[in-house]
RNA sequence: GGACAGGUGGCCGAGUGGCUAAAGGCAGCAGGCUGUAAACCUGCCGCUCCUUGUGAGCUACGGGGGUUCAAAUCCUCCCCUGUCCA
């Protein structure tokens, strides 16, 4: 997959950076980690720095020193995860800050312009991540407003992209956008919604309104009758997903790209991903464990610090805790998923 | 030597007669986290037993003695700590 920040080999997980960060990781370690694309996020960075300050300072890559792909979600997902500070009507939805309860309006439109301005190489519709669960009745209202907005969302996004005028570098290279299928846990809906979708032909499509809850095999058989009507010569997103058995499983089935909080946030609160399953790091019993973390990892924690060590930090709060935790947890991912690409069974 | 203030569970700290095995916080232990309102959240946290429960017993609010049906709470003596005065 070619993006104008770059080509992304696929199968590929992205690592999310909401606010311009993927929190407790900088930059040139990202480098370092061999990530090659990376999630910012519409909502976050509308409101704090705010879109038109970060175009001013020439765009989300240049302002955050990430010179790579990057793919901005719509803020579609908050939509969902500020349920209780927002309003949804066919136009768009309300949202109250959750920063300082200010409120603001958000349509297809305007996530677009948000996108555009912000430089992203992979621009999502602006949808609505049906919670779970839902009724048949319920999901079907709901995938009706995302097929709506995802309209929208092109037509607008087709005639503004070009208007990145503040990177001459990146002249000529427009970036892409992507639809979002929904329809709650019915494959039917999720049939109709991607067949409606690809109808309106996006530069890639993504499965979202998944892991908002359903037991993992639901996910599992979403993603599995989803997937056939996709088309296979464009990248296929699952958004927000998964373990890492999971992700190597998703990919092993056909799906080209995954994001998730998961290895980040996990990692900021002690729990690990190894070879060997999960490590609840601040557990008792690493307080003398002088291995390292997972034995068959080469990732830069893992050939230098202790599990003592690593348990230490994190019972003593101390930021590198977070830092290392983050850096071992994304290593583990992206080699979990170079696994896939070089075809050794995930 | 005198005057005040105070001694509560590992620590800090509420509690001034029964609703108190004793609020709350910290520490400790265990668990959760899936397009990030998350360096967050939840549970446990005196001991023992069992039919694991708005269960039983034991021990506990500096120490001894006392008042009371009932005391961390009231009285008394002692010990200790802090501040101030000699």
């Amino acid at each position: 997959m070619v993006l104008p920040h770059g080509a992304v080999e696929t199968p590929v997980f992205m690592p999310v950076g909401t606010a311009a960060s993927v929190k407790a990781v900088p930059q040139h370690l990202l480098e370092e980690l061999d990530a090659q694309i990376i999630l910012g996020n519409t909502y976050h960075l509308y409101l704090r720095p705010g879109h038109a300050l970060i175009e001013r300072m020439g765009g989300l890559h240049r302002f955050m020193s990430w010179e790579r792909p990057i793919l901005t979600d719509s803020g579609g997902f908050q939509v969902f995860s500020l349920n209780k500070l927002r309003k949804v009507t066919e136009d768009g939805v309300e949202f109250r800050s959750h920063l300082d309860g200010s409120k603001h309006f958000f349509s297809p439109e305007h996530s677009m312009d948000v996108q555009i301005a912000l430089g992203s190489d992979i621009a999502m519709a602006f949808d609505e991540c049906t919670e779970y669960p839902a009724d048949r009745e319920r999901a079907r209202k709901s995938l009706g407003t995302t097929l709506l907005w995802a309209e929208r969302s092109k037509r607008h996004f087709d005639a503004h992209k070009h208007a990145r005028v503040w990177d001459e570098r990146f002249a000529g290279q427009t970036p892409n956008l992507f639809g979002i299928v929904q329809g709650g846990m019915y494959t039917d809906l999720r049939r109709e919604s991607a067949e409606r979708l690809v109808e309106m032909d996006f530069e890639g499509y993504a499965i979202g309104g998944l892991s908002v809850g359903e037991p993992r095999e639901l996910t599992r058989e979403v993603i599995a009758e989803t997937l056939p009507y996709l088309p296979t010569d464009k990248p296929r997103y699952v958004m927000g997903v998964g373990y890492p058995d999971e992700i190597a499983e998703y990919a092993a089935m056909g799906v080209d790209m995954m994001d998730c909080v998961l290895p980040t946030r996990a990692a900021r609160h002690g729990l690990l991903f190894t070879s060997e399953g999960r490590v609840n790091i601040k557990s008792k019993k690493y307080a003398e464990d002088q291995g390292p973390l997972d034995p068959k990892c080469e990732c830069m924690v893992c050939r230098r610090y202790s599990r003592a060590y690593l348990r230490h930090l994190m019972t003593a709060q101390e930021p590198l805790a977070a830092v290392l935790n983050t850096l071992h947890n994304l290593a583990f991912y992206l080699d979990t998923m170079r696994r896939v690409r070089a075809g050794i069974a995930g």
